[in-house]
DNA sequence: CTAAGGTCTGTAGCAGCTACAGGTTCAAGC
DNA sequence: GCTTGAACCTGTAGCTGCTACAGACCTTAG
C-alpha cells in the first residue's frame, strides 16, 4: 500500500462508514460522475481524500434536498467553473422548489380523494365498497 | 379475423385511444398480470372486450390514486375472490393513505428548507451563495 | 501460513413504464 | 389482384437511483 497520504486517505468501507452512504452507492456515484475518480493503491484499492469525502457530502445533501442526479451534476460543474454566479444556482433551486410544490399539490389531491373514500367505507362485509366502486369507475371521486 | 364479438371487441390501438393509456403500457400491464390475456384473432392480434377495457380503467384509476402495481394486483384478486370483505380493502386504502401523508410530510420539510435557502439567496454574483453553502455543509439548514 | 474479512470488477435486479427494431397483417385505393 | 402504409406482433433496451450478488483478488491478525 502506498504510504503517501495514508494518514488522510481512507478506503471505500471507511468512507461509507463515516459518511453514512451505502458502500455500493459510492461506486455508483463515481460511475455516473458525481464523484471524481479517487487515487488508488498499487493494488487498485480506492483511496479517498477528505476532499472526496466533502464532495460525497455535497452529493448526499443534494439528494436529501431532492435534487436529481442531473441537477447535482450541474451544481457541481457550476461550482467548479471559476466564475459561477449565485443567480444560476438560484434558478436551479427555485425551479426545483417549484417542482416540489407541484408534487405536494398532487399528493394533497390524492390525500383528499383517499380520505373521502376511506371515510365513507365502513369496513364491514358490505357488497358495495366505496373504494372498489371508485376504482371500478361506478362512483365519482 | 374472427367474427365473434367483432362488434364489441377492439384492438390494442383503439383500446389505447379510448382509455387514454399508452399503447405500450397496455402490453406491459398484461405482462405483469394487471390485465388478463385477451382473446386473439387467428393471426394473433389482441382483441379486447368491454370487460377488458373496464379492467384497464380500474388499473389506471388505481395508479392515479397512487396505488402501487402490487397493491392493484391485490385489489384485483380481492375483487375476484368470491367473498371479499370491505374491511380488507379499507386496510389497504388506509395504509396507502398513511404512506401518502408521510410523503407529503417529507416533501413539506424539503419545501421549507429550500424556501429558506432561496429566500436568503440574493441571486447576484455573490461569492457566498447560501444554497451552495448548505450543500457544501458549511451552513445549517 | 492460513483464515477471515475487505475490496475489486461486472452484472442483474427493483418500479413503472416507454420506445425502438425488424417482422407480420390488415385495410383501403387503384 | 396488387400495392402501400398504417397498425400490429415480438423481444429487448433504456430511463432513475440505487442495491446486491458472484467470483476473484488483497490485506491483516493470529
Amino acid at each position: 500500500m502506498a504510504i503517501t497520504k495514508s494518514r488522510e486517505a481512507m478506503k471505500r468501507g471507511e468512507l461509507a462508514r463515516r459518511s453514512g452512504c451505502n458502500i455500493e452507492t459510492i461506486r455508483y456515484y463515481e460511475r455516473i460522475g458525481l464523484l471524481s475518480e479517487p487515487d488508488r493503491t498499487d493494488s487498485g484499492h480506492r483511496l479517498y481524500s477528505p476532499e472526496d469525502q466533502a464532495q460525497l457530502g455535497f452529493v448526499m445533501r443534494g439528494r436529501e434536498l431532492g435534487f436529481s442526479v442531473a441537477e447535482i451534476r450541474a451544481l457541481l460543474s457550476l461550482m467548479n467553473s471559476s466564475e459561477f454566479t449565485c443567480g444560476e444556482v438560484l434558478d436551479m433551486a427555485s425551479s426545483h422548489l417549484a417542482s416540489i410544490k407541484a408534487k405536494i399539490r398532487d399528493l394533497r389531491k390524492l390525500e383528499k380523494s383517499l380520505t373521502r373514500l376511506v371515510r365513507d367505507c365502513e369496513g364491514g362485509e358490505a357488497k358495495d365498497c366505496p373504494v372498489i366502486d371508485a376504482l371500478a369507475g361506478t362512483r365519482f371521486l
